[in-house]
RNA sequence: UGGGGUGUCGCCAAGCGGCAAGGCACCGGGUUUUGAUCCCGGCAUUCGGAGGUUCGAAUCCUCCCACCCCAGCCA
């Protein structure tokens, strides 16, 4: 795989560590919560960590931050595993887990209370409020704060055992509870939580904050640069005191990055899950989501993620990227990747009048249009035809350059038509048009020296199959669905789906793998979808459309 | 009104004292059996603002302004 991976001020970091000798290897980690799906902020972490280990030819261990048996659940850990692996990156070692560390990280409090640097502390949540204060007023010492060391040894190791209920006491590190930095007013290391974890089991019913994980979990795996965002700033100085505090094995260092926004999207867990939940959406993978499996449902590879992970960069500004850089990152990979075919998604009959019912013509049509190796198909070209129904007017300006009655287009791949008649259906609508064949046209432009100034897709009526074909849009038309006191639920594009029944296929494309990309000609960017999709009854998922620069006449 | 950050073109982003890269978007023009692609051209005398240092500043100093994050026994 290509390992592209820009310069940005971590590169810079990396290569500085490693030119001065502070490190020999370059160790990162990607850490998820298993408590949801990844989306495409995730893949911006996932390509940086993975992307930097790649670039001065370190490890990336995966490991699953899973300290909040609440939240989590096997599901997520599973589908992370998958998601990462078909972004195209493998992990360093085996799959890692922070529950693995529990009895290591257990000790170490022990230690930090031997030492006098954490106690066991009776508030209840709502005191424990109370006494740390605000922003601007430092907070009060816990009346627990001088609990001998005995007492603490002793009560530390109850919780442990299980006689206190959830809630009632805790575990804090003493450090200052007049900080201007509230992380460091005697932060929590442990809570009582009764329940049991998807990979330890019963086996705890006290389990580690992230702040008295993360740093630890690190030293453990001797990672060197343990990047996350931006919010987990004012962590750090949290981070490096458990670090000094306690007899790691390593010393990581912490480093920030501005995560991932993309207008007209939304990219939390907890927004996404809510769409999921709350039946916005048909599951995590919905084409719609900006979830990895969801964008891989609806046909973006993990090259073109990948590469819009490298055009947008990676800085300590927060800034909002526009969801056009990712559409051009997709088209721009398809464009070059994926083969060609025809699809009507509005049937309209085309009947050509001095063509014989019962003759077919195969006609061969390039895969691509610059590369000759992506090979070529065959066409059924016959009678009866389908057209697109916006590909035909009664009349219209120079400005149309598709059919127009008494007119003549191209038709893609195969020989010019000219528009003699129309048929009206029963209601009012053209329901069929009739034309003829413009003698020796393929391939050439008719003998006259005209040329027509349009082409347009078709499919033959009797070669072609039926497909069922989605259309996604934009699940929301605000730009910023999710800021301030916008309700994102109620900004849901309500026709972000358009379900098209009887889309009308060339023969070729009924044999489609699932997952595999095309380019519907005028149309756009399309995949078989990947558990939908058969031989007997194809589905296609619109992924993006082409891009389009026809400004609509009259 | 505490602390921590960030401010360079509509958006992302290079730049690190020597005189504003690149990408996206947009606007022209050319090619084209996809109104796609491709090609060519345009697009910041100016770097949040005001002072100052310097021969010279987006880059150094001072003050100011705006925005983001922090008061979960979430991560």
């Amino acid at each position: 795989m290509e390992s592209t991976s820009p310069s940005n001020f971590l590169h810079a970091i990396i290569a500085r560590d490693l030119a001065s000798g502070r490190v020999s290897e370059v160790v990162t980690r990607f850490p998820p919560e298993p408590n949801g799906y990844l989306h495409v902020g995730h893949a911006k972490s996932i390509c940086l960590n993975f992307g930097l280990a790649q670039a001065f030819g370190g490890r990336c261990n995966l490991r699953f931050d899973d300290t909040n048996p609440g939240k989590e659940s096997p599901e997520y850990v599973a589908s992370i595993q998958e998601d990462v692996r078909w972004l195209g990156f493998e992990w360093s070692g085996p799959v890692r887990y922070a529950s693995a560390y529990f009895q290591q990280f257990y000790d170490w409090a022990v230690h930090l209370v031997e030492q006098g640097h954490a106690y066991v502390c009776d508030l209840d949540a709502e005191q424990a409020r109370e006494y740390r204060g605000t922003l601007t007023q430092p907070g009060r010492n816990s009346p627990c704060r001088e609990r001998p060391v005995r007492e603490n040894l002793d009560l530390l190791a109850r919780m442990k055992a299980g006689e206190f209920d959830d809630g009632s006491r805790v575990l804090r590190a003493k450090i200052d509870m007049a900080s201007p930095n509230m992380n460091l007013r005697d932060p929590i290391l442990y809570r009582i939580r009764k329940l049991a974890h998807h990979q330890t089991g019963s086996d705890w019913c006290i389990y580690p904050t992230y702040d008295f994980a993360h740093g630890q979990e690190d030293a453990i795996e001797g990672i060197t640069h343990s990047i996350c965002t931006l919010e987990f700033e004012d962590h750090r100085p949290l981070y490096d005191w458990l670090l000094e505090h306690l007899p790691v094995p390593s010393r990581p260092r912490q480093y920030e990055f501005g995560r991932l926004n993309l207008n007209y999207t939304v990219t939390s867990k907890r927004k996404l899950g809510q769409l999921v939940d709350e039946g916005v959406v048909d599951g995590w993978d919905d084409p719609r989501l900006p979830t990895i499996s969801g964008m891989r449902r609806r046909g973006f590879t993990p090259r073109a993620i990948r590469r819009f992970c490298d055009m947008i960069g990676v800085t300590r500004s927060d800034g909002v990227v526009d969801v056009a850089m990712l559409e051009h990152a997709i088209r721009d990979d398809l464009n070059e990747n994926a083969p060609r075919a025809m699809c009507v998604l509005r049937p309209l009959k085309v009947v050509l009048t001095d063509y014989p019912a019962d003759r077919t013509d195969w006609l061969t049509a390039p895969n691509h249009p610059t590369r000759a190796e992506l090979g070529q198909r065959t066409l059924p070209f016959t009678r009866e035809l389908y057209i697109d129904a916006d590909d035909f007017r009664e009349a219209a300006s120079k400005k149309f350059k598709r059919l127009v009655l008494g007119k003549r287009v191209r038709l893609r791949n195969a020989c010019v038509i000219e528009a003699d008649e129309v048929v009206m259906g029963g209601d009012g609508a053209v329901a069929e048009v009739r034309a003829h064949t413009i003698a020796d046209t393929i391939g050439k432009d008719p003998a006259d020296g005209s040329k027509p100034r349009g082409v347009i897709h078709w499919v033959s009526a009797t070669g072609g199959r039926r497909a069922r074909v989605r259309l996604y849009d934009r699940l929301f038309h605000h730009q910023a669905p999710d800021r301030g006191e916008n309700d994102f639920m109620a900004l849901v594009n309500p026709d972000s789906l358009q379900l098209v029944s009887d889309a009308w296929i060339e023969p070729s494309l009924a044999e489609a793998l699932p997952e595999q990309n095309f380019q519907f000609e005028r149309e756009g960017y399309f995949v078989a979808d990947r558990y939908e999709h058969s031989a007997e009854a194809p589905v296609f998922n619109r992924t993006i459309g082409l891009r389009d620069t026809w400004n609509d006449g009259p």
